[in-house]
DNA sequence: CTGTTAGCGCGTTCAG
DNA sequence: CTGAACGCGCTAACAG
């Protein structure tokens, strides 16, 4: 491999005259840029980055924190931050947390190690006061899909709270009294934030929160197939069931199809997320939008703007989710 | 931050032996290990990953090309591939490809430039001389999902001829005669093959492929929805769908639904993937699997054998497709 | 506008 | 077993 000195020898100039055409931020005449351009050319010449990191203290890559890199949620999220990173040059490297604490821990200590200019993190099983702690570092941190006001300059968020209402909402207006609720693992803020929502609309209905019908399970299909199964056998009217994710959700509606009840003539289901797929089955899933991607988006925006200082950058740091009634809800008759 | 310098000032010996305890790789006394240890200890020493990589020429990191970040698919592969590879101190770097030639030339070279040790790379738009070129080249590559004979020692693949072959045996063996069959895009080798197995199959039981009733589409449901409509317009007799994946598999059952046609009682359909989803839709999709999330595994770990010399390592090269029978299929009376 | 010269933090001979 | 010295490829003052 060709490297800045075989080019400045070809090219006849210094080491640093071609580091300035490589970079240029140094004002270099027309003719001695044309002749180490040429130079790079026909030795095919690629900067190596990794000397380019040593001697400008930036790595031009940025290390990226999610709890999991498989199921539905996730990939959009990756998507859009690796597009964004990519489209500045920069790179990504991933980690996985597995909502376990010491897993977390470690990826990021992982992450840090390896000169990540700036972290990007879905972290859900530490304390606020670590990451209060983390952010006071020198790396500089995002976090998606968390809150925590004494840092919220770095948290790009989804009002969850406000979804939790308005999916309830949605069922309460179609007359519906009888609902069961299923929410995720109750150590994760949001989940706890979709339940406050939900008794929100409940109070406002003057409805009381049924406990028993209340459970919790995992955010996977299978969890949700389970909690149906238990509400099921309890043999209480239940004409809605409000789920804390489309995958639950999906899960739940298989396990009522095998039972013979019909949805929605039977029973109605809402979900959270607006995952692509359950818009492809039947019934079309009703579920409040989670604009993940959106937030990914952002949280890489919010990077580009302040370790890489892109001005040009405009970054938001709340979404509010919106409400998707479609085939799986429907009044009480 | 600490530098390896800290630590030999302050344990009082040279910074030769401070990397020789990091490494241990030469003979230390117990007594200046310790010495050491403590320094760092006290010091909060963390080796400089930067500078380690440009000094002995390896970055531990691999790269990994991928179509897309989101779907139902990648994310199983690249799961296994993190783990595999963060076990052994590695880290990975993302790319997508889009399935696009330029892009994926384009990620490969980023890549490559990022000093990568190896690069995995699931790519389907670039030619097989591109790739038998990119093989000799220094930074070792394998290739998951392609088969190219003359470097088939670094194919990870899924007899895809051999799944095609089998989930159109299947409704075969039900007795079906009139079968429609829904591709992805043929520029992929997995959808030719798989096409083949099909056609492979028919001729088995002496049934002409009728080409009227095979539609091109684009792996997604969106594509699966679209492609059953025309399907659907042709008004011909139809009792079976092939789907060449699972997502067009659950779009086109969604239209059929939504046609009142019932699944499987007046059409069956067989996807192909075996992605977690539509075993939690009703009816629940028969499939062929993919065994994606072990071939990621598999490419990890061939990384770890060519090019960290791990010999504990057994890496195999093809997987076989599964045929898992659940309730979208049914024999013809 | 261009060249010289130090480092960046660490691995690795080569002596001792 | 240990230390001195050089080099990895590039950036960034500092002169000129």
């Amino acid at each position: 491999m060709a490297t800045i000195y075989d080019v400045s020898v070809m090219a006849g100039v210094s080491l640093a005259t071609v580091s300035r055409v490589m970079n240029n931020n140094a004002k270099v005449s027309e003719k001695t840029k044309q002749k180490v351009l040429d130079a790079m050319q026909v030795l095919g010449y690629r900067p190596n980055t990794i000397a380019q990191s040593l001697a400008s203290n930036c790595s031009n890559s940025i290390g990226v924190l999610v709890s999991q890199l498989d199921g539905p949620f996730y990939g959009p999220m990756m998507t859009e931050i690796e597009s964004v990173l990519r489209g500045a040059n920069k790179h990504v490297i991933i980690a996985a947390g597995h909502s376990d604490e010491a897993q977390e821990k470690d990826s990021v200590e992982f992450l840090m190690s390896r000169g990540c200019d700036a972290l990007i993190l879905d972290i859900e099983a530490v304390s606020d006061e670590y990451l209060i702690e983390l952010s006071k570092g020198a790396t500089p941190v995002v976090f998606i899909n968390r809150y925590i006001d004494a840092i919220k300059d770095r948290c790009v968020y989804l009002e969850n709270e406000q979804g939790g209402f308005m999916a309830t909402d949605h069922i309460l207006s179609l007359g519906h009294k009888d609902i069961a609720y299923i929410s995720g693992p109750l150590f994760k803020l949001d989940v706890r934030d979709r339940l406050k929502g939900h008794k929100r609309a409940l109070k406002q209905y003057n409805i009381d929160f049924d406990t028993t019908l209340h459970i919790e399970s995992n955010f996977k299909e299978a969890g949700g197939s389970e909690a149906m199964e238990q509400l099921l056998a309890m043999n209480k009217t239940i004409t809605a069931v409000i789920c804390a994710n489309d995958q639950m959700a999906s899960g739940a509606i298989s396990v009522c199809l095998e039972h013979g009840l019909r949805v929605p003539e039977d029973i109605s289901f809402i979900g959270y997320d607006n995952i692509p797929f359950p818009q492809y089955i039947s019934p079309k899933l009703s579920t409040v939008s989670n604009p993940i991607h959106e937030m990914g988006k952002m949280a890489a925006r919010w990077v580009l703007q302040h370790v890489y200082n892109d001005t040009e950058i405009v970054v938001e740091s709340s979404f509010s989710p919106e409400l998707f009634i479609r085939t799986s809800t429907k009044a009480i008759d």
